[in-house]
DNA sequence: TCTGGGGTCCTAGGACCC
DNA sequence: TCTGGGGTCCTAGGACCC
């Protein structure tokens, strides 16, 4: 046996604003989503107000004033910043890590059978918390979702609060058994809130109860995930350490506007942007995408209002990661789905058919597809690859993802250059926009305390 | 007035192939 | 009267995660 640790941050994006305003401790405060729209993260003294996650700003506004709470606007640049010090911290403890999310870990510890991995737990905690400022929280389990679930009651029973630490190889399997029969099966790691109810109603109520059912049955009436979290919870593990993210299959760039949005040329900034940042995003990845998705929807909350929310795929002839080709498939899609009368609320795009850019540069300027080319080495582009039939792209050899013309690419890499170090938007393209009044609020936002010069915290 | 964004996996059913 | 069997690929929809 192998033993999983889960360790995870407590309310992460509420904890890393703490960090840098002292002032926010010990009071009621929730890191709002995008568009100040809803609150992603909350305090304990939040929580405790009753406010719910996901639940919209509007309806806590009040109340947050009443007790003197705060409400932030997401400041993703900090949070990212200060999650990869922690993964940093976290990676101390195991050659075996797996960063599952923005503040959550899995380490895997292979060989250190005559370690007191709990004592581990505690000095970890502590570490982080030293050189970081964060709290976390530990669960040390024989499977990853037995580790998620030692960290759940780590972080909320009283048994293991105090500590932070839960580790359920240490413990009896009758206090083991009393814990998972305590807890209602939505605690466990992939049973949402659909899947409890339906387990409900089949008298599966608590993790014990999931435990104990039979796997033939449910894998038949629900499907072979619900039996492998099933059997994890048994302690044999079905779901490895992933060391190295698995290669990427979309990227997705969308956003609600700050107001409603009528006009096409409006549209057409907003979907010209959401292709730029999302192909700024393909070249830090190295990758081309193939085809570009693009959506418009209506507000879904006001269903008074005709509703409309159409999406269509752009096949590129070449896969690529130009901005300007991007925005011109991507503006043609949305000359096809735009309709009049509508009040529009969000715009998106979806790269797919993602693919590593070749080690050959290519020539955007050159009309011919990469593999047509003079002296190439590569079979012939197939000529169904300029149709606009998935399909028919599917089962041919796959084009070789060009880049571009040497100078396009310096074009490029400057331009990210520039972004990169003086913030995003510095240098775009026109098409996205100058005024852009579509842009989503963002009014309670604080300072780049760690990722930009200008705003670093001042001592003293 | 005001309601987020970005991901993954599985399944069923249809189209199509030989 | 009688009407196969085995397979792949794609899509839409539904579920989950943070």
């Amino acid at each position: 046996m192998t033993p999983y640790a889960l360790v995870d941050a407590n309310n992460f994006y509420v904890s890393c604003e703490r960090v840098f305003a002292p002032k926010l401790r010990h009071r009621p405060v929730v890191v709002l989503s995008n568009n100040d729209g809803c609150c992603v993260a909350r305090s304990e003294e939040a929580k405790a107000l009753g406010i719910r996650m996901g639940q919209p700003y509007f309806e806590v506004r009040d109340l947050l004033r009443r007790h003197d709470g705060r409400a932030l606007s997401s400041n993703y640049a900090l949070y990212a910043d200060m999650s990869r010090r922690l993964m940093t911290v976290i990676g101390q403890f195991s050659p075996e890590q797996e960063v599952y999310s923005i503040d959550e870990s899995f380490l895997r510890f292979t060989g250190f059978d005559q370690w007191d991995l709990t004592e581990q737990g505690r000095r970890l905690r502590e570490r982080v918390w030293q050189w970081t400022g964060l709290p976390v929280g530990v669960g040390i389990g024989a499977t990853k979702t037995l580790a998620k679930f030692a960290n759940r009651l780590a972080k909320r029973h009283p048994d293991f609060k105090e500590v932070g630490v839960c580790n359920l190889l240490d413990l009896s399997s009758a206090r083991q058994h009393g814990y998972c029969a305590d807890s209602p099966v939505d605690a466990v790691w992939g049973i949402g809130g659909r899947w409890a109810a339906k387990l409900k109603a089949q008298g599966i109520q608590t993790v014990a109860d999931l435990q104990g059912a039979d796997l033939a049955t449910l894998q038949r009436r629900f499907n072979v995930v619900l039996a492998r979290t099933a059997m994890e919870l048994n302690g044999i593990p079905c779901l490895s350490l992933e060391e190295a993210p698995p290669p990427r299959q979309q990227i997705i760039a969308s956003r609600s506007f700050g107001i409603p949005v009528t006009e096409i040329a409006m549209l057409r900034e907003a979907v010209a942007n959401h292709a730029a940042r999302a192909a700024a995003k393909l070249r830090h990845e190295g990758l081309a995408a193939g085809i570009i998705q693009v959506l418009i929807a209506t507000n879904p909350f006001i269903p008074e209002e005709p509703q409309y929310h159409p999406a269509c795929c752009v096949p590129l002839p070449i896969p690529t990661a130009d901005t300007a080709r991007l925005i011109r498939a991507a503006l043609a899609g949305l000359s096809a789905l735009y309709k009049e009368g509508y009040r529009y609320k969000r715009a998106g795009i979806v790269l797919l058919d993602l693919a590593p850019v070749g080690a050959r540069t290519g020539d955007l300027f050159d009309p011919t597809p990469a593999g047509m080319r003079a002296g190439d080495l590569f079979s012939p582009l197939p000529a169904v690859a300029r149709t606009h039939d998935r399909s028919a792209l599917a089962g041919s050899p796959a084009p070789t993802p060009t880049a571009t013309g040497e100078r396009r690419q310096r074009l490029l890499t400057l331009l990210d250059d520039i972004n990169q170090r003086w913030g995003r938007g510095t240098l775009r393209f026109l098409a996205e926009g100058l005024v852009q009044p579509w842009r989503m609020r963002r009014e309670r936002m604080t300072p780049g305390y760690t990722t930009n010069w200008r705003e670093l915290p001042v001592v003293g």
